[in-house]
DNA sequence: CTGATAGTTAAGCAACTACTTGACTGTCCC
DNA sequence: GGGACAGTCAAGTAGTTGCTTAACTATCAG
């Protein structure tokens, strides 16, 4: 999970993996609107291999890599996990304050 | 965006987080399940507050510290986002290969 | 074989991260 | 005032990241 977030936190990374779901692509067609040397983009290739983010296959002297969304989903789900657990203590808080007044039990206060 | 991912690139400051969504919290009461100096522990906080996830007051002696899920729903769009790309082209690739072949254009193959 | 293409490896470097310890500043309560 | 509590600042350090250049290895086309 670290690996998955540490690969996003990256501009490069991010751009790469939305190229990516457009489709498969090749080692320098990925490289291509970026402004780095190849080794470069290597290096940022292996971190989202690293974390299931891609997948690549060489075939022949090119590479082509292609996204794998199972992991893309796993990040997402997290997030949502933590909304959802927000809003329902958003609901509770709202049933606590819409609710009336329970009694006070006998005694509670003499 | 980096910024939002690079925080949550990290357990301990998910842990934060995830605590943090069970309700508001002090910086010790924050600090208490971690393993770690409070100094790491604020460190920590100061990137969560850094890149708007998490936001503090302090009142007293005491800051406290509470999520803004603006921030955690952003990095789920994003995702998500990318989630649905996907999955559109994934129905426009079941499309092309289950509809029947279009009729080659009258001169398109001498 | 030769040259161009596609990718890979390795070394080096500046900047950043995740801690640590130690000293310090406020605030609260008696 | 004086101690305890909650947090903060500063400096130092081991390890990581994001890039670079230079040299190298395969593969394909003619």
């Amino acid at each position: 999970m670290d690996r998955v977030f540490q690969a996003l936190a990256d501009q490069t990374r991010r751009d790469m993996v939305e190229r990516l779901i457009g489709g498969p692509a090749s080692v320098s067609q990925l490289a291509e609107p970026l402004a780095m040397s190849l080794p470069a983009v290597m290096q940022h290739l292996r971190v989202l291999e690293a974390c299931g983010l891609v997948r690549t296959e060489k075939v022949g002297r090119v590479r082509t890599c292609r996204v794998e969304p199972t992991v893309l989903r796993m990040a997402e789900d997290w997030l949502g996990r933590q909304r959802t657990t927000w809003e329902h203590h958003l609901d509770r808080l709202g049933d606590f304050l819409t609710e009336p007044q329970p009694k006070p039990e006998p005694g509670s206060r003499p």
